[in-house]
DNA sequence: TCGAACTATACTCTGACAATATATATTAAA
DNA sequence: TTTAATATATATTGTCAGAGTATAGTTCGA
C-alpha cells in the first residue's frame, strides 16, 4: 500500500509547475535540481502527463514545461492514475480474469467501496487545494497510532 | 497501490475463520484447500495473527486454528496493519527520517488526511460487517471510470 | 509412541520498479 | 547557418521487496 515513486515525483512536479503557473516554462535541468529527482526519470514522467495535456511543452534554448490549464483544474486523482500502474487495492477491480472467486468473493465488494472513497477524495482536491492548504499552516503531522 | 499478497490472503484467511467461528479450530490444510494458498504461506500468516492474539490455535490431531473473539469484534485494520509492512501512502508518514523535505513539503498533509479517512473505514469494518453485507447482494461491482 | 498438527528459520526465485544509457530530433539565439 | 540547449524515444541494467519453498524441530491427543 505505498505509492510508487512515479507517483510521488510526478506530483511534486506537477505542484512545482503549480507553483510557476503563468511564468513561462521551466526547464527540466532547473526542475530536477530543485525536487531532487534525476533528469531522465523526470523526462520519462512528464510524457504521460503530456500526451494528457495536463502539460505543454516548449523546445530548444529556454524551452521547456508547464502546466496547461490553471491548477485548480488539475485534481491528484488525474495525475496519479495517469503515472500508477496499479492503483487500486487489488486487481479483480479493474480486470474480471485474475480470479476465479469473483463470483463468491465477500471482500470484494468491500474494496469497490473504499476505492470509491478514496477516488472521491483525490479527485475534490487539485494542485491547487493542495498549494493553499499547505501554505496556511504547517502543523504536525496527526498521530498515527498502531492500531 | 496494490495490497500485498500477505494483506489479501489473510483477510481471507480471517474470513475463513469467521464463517466458522464457534464450531471449533479449523486445520491449515483444510483452509489451504478451500482457499488455494499455499499451506507454508499460511503458517507464516498465521503467527502475527497469534501474536496480536486475534487467533487462537490447538495443537495435536485434530488440532487448528480459529478466532480468539467474535468476528464483530475484528477489524480489517487490525488484520492489515499486522500483515503489510507499510500501510500508507508513503514512508514519511511513519518514519520522520527519511525525506528532508518534511518541513516544507505540500502534499505531505494531504497523504496524511487520506490515511486517516482510509484507517476510518478500515476501523469501522469488522470481519462481521465484510461477511453480511456480502450475503445480502452479491451486487456487480460498480462502475470504474479511468478518470 | 505414533502421527498429525503447529513453530521457527533460512533460503531461493521472480518480477515490478527505479534508474541509467544511447541516440535522435527540434528550435531559439548568436 | 551554426550552435547549444532543450525535448523525445527506446533500450538496457540494476536493485530490492515480496512470494513461495525447504528443512528441521516441537507439541500433544489418541
Amino acid at each position: 500500500m505505498r505509492l510508487s515513486t512515479r507517483g510521488r515525483y510526478g506530483t511534486r512536479l506537477m505542484l512545482e509547475l503549480a507553483k510557476n503557473y503563468g511564468e513561462g516554462p521551466k526547464s527540466v535541468s532547473d526542475i530536477s535540481k530543485n525536487l531532487n529527482i534525476p533528469v531522465k526519470y523526470l523526462e520519462q514522467l512528464i510524457i504521460p502527463l503530456k500526451k494528457a495535456a495536463l502539460i505543454s511543452s516548449v523546445r530548444g534554448p529556454k524551452g521547456g514545461h508547464m502546466l496547461s490549464r490553471p491548477a485548480e483544474e488539475i485534481s491528484l486523482w488525474h495525475i496519479l492514475t495517469l503515472l500508477e500502474t496499479k492503483f487500486s487495492f487489488v486487481d479483480c477491480l479493474t480486470d474480471d480474469g485474475v480470479c476465479e472467486r469473483i463470483a463468491t468473493c465477500p471482500i470484494r465488494p468491500f474494496w469497490n467501496e473504499a476505492l470509491r472513497g478514496m477516488r472521491k477524495l483525490f479527485r475534490e482536491t487539485s494542485l491547487l487545494d493542495v498549494l493553499i492548504s499547505s501554505r496556511g499552516s504547517q502543523r504536525p503531522a496527526a498521530q498515527n497510532p498502531a492500531d
